[in-house]
DNA sequence: GTCTATAATACGATAGAC
DNA sequence: GTCTATCGTATTATAGAC
């Protein structure tokens, strides 16, 4: 595969997530990648929308991948989800938003806008989400209810990382991470799980 | 008060909602407001950012009053803000985004190229989970306790709010409802609290 | 495949009459 | 307070040479 295309793609994941989708521009797309805009309509003949698209669906793909191998650190899903989303509240710190990613900015500037980025998001989101459901049938909840969980945990850790980068703070997400945590760590107490 | 000026203003907040911050043009404001672009420069000297920032305090005290208004209808804390969310899974079906508003979308967007508006966003933010955080006190619970509560349940339904707008879809904000209100039964059996 | 020049359009902002 | 005309500068997208 191209490696101007892929440079492109990487520099506007960058871009979309630090700017989001309508403030970041293919000049300055092509500008901080180094690629000719020639070569940005030669890879991308549809324009800024197939660019997003793709751009989307590599960030929830590495998003997707980061919470599968953070989630691998420990057997038990409540301390393993909790901690992965104190290790958000660091990145979002250290200013390595790698962690949500531009999917929500874009996911909220597209939604009446453009049908061919909200359905990306969507997937996106379910990549996400699926992530952590294996996670908690592997611990022993069954399909239905880890997909309702982790519905709820794509939710307090999106919600969370916006209240952080808001307040240029790590501490939303890790009062989040203690209260997610407790929830979880109840709930595999009281439920019934096949182990 | 000028009625033209709160017109721009209510327009602008609607604008906002739908299509975010860099998609929304003075232009499109002014049309749609009915109002002359002489009387936009004259209300908002300091142009679009002025603007906003007006827009998005009056959707956060719009939004907190929300809030507020639909916690009375419960005395326990639990259900009320479960059924809280139940109501906004409804709105964001009917397309009335009037739950979250353009708080998110304009906090996102401007978290790193503008500090007036990310400054709005964070106090907003703040009103929000002020509104809940009092309600978890009148429930019983401590300060400190409902503060870090509070944080986690404005966490939870922009989260929520996001995947149900992503989705065209309430049901994940139903979820959200669900589990939130089997975490809050949870804790205000277990915790001790004043009554 | 790459590059440059440019078309067509929209933006935010301003000036100055009224 | 209101209105219009316009400036300067972005934007996305395209055309055509190499």
């Amino acid at each position: 595969m191209s490696s101007t295309r892929d440079q492109i793609i990487e520099t506007t994941c960058i871009l979309l997530e630090a700017q989001g989708y309508h403030a970041t521009g293919l000049n300055q797309i092509i500008a901080k990648s180094g690629s000719p805009k020639g070569s940005l309509y030669y890879y991308f003949p549809q324009g800024k929308e197939e660019l997003t698209a793709e751009a989307i669906a590599r960030s929830g793909r590495i998003v997707e991948r980061n919470i599968r191998a953070g989630l691998a650190n420990n057997k038990e899903p409540a301390e393993a989800i909790a901690n992965f989303v104190r290790s958000i509240a660091q990145a979002v710190e250290s200013s390595s938003f790698s962690a949500g990613g531009p999917l929500t900015t874009v996911a909220l500037e597209t939604v009446n806008s453009s049908e061919r980025l909200n359905l990306v998001c969507r997937e996106a989101y379910g990549w996400l989400r699926d992530a952590f459901a294996e996670k908690l049938v592997a611990g022993g909840y069954t399909p239905e209810r880890a997909t309702r969980l982790a519905t709820f945990i794509v939710s307090v850790i999106e919600g969370g990382i916006i209240l952080s980068r808001t307040n240029h703070s790590g501490d939303p997400l890790r009062h989040v991470a203690d209260e997610l945590g407790d929830y979880l760590r109840a709930a595999s107490n009281t439920e019934t799980r096949v182990q």
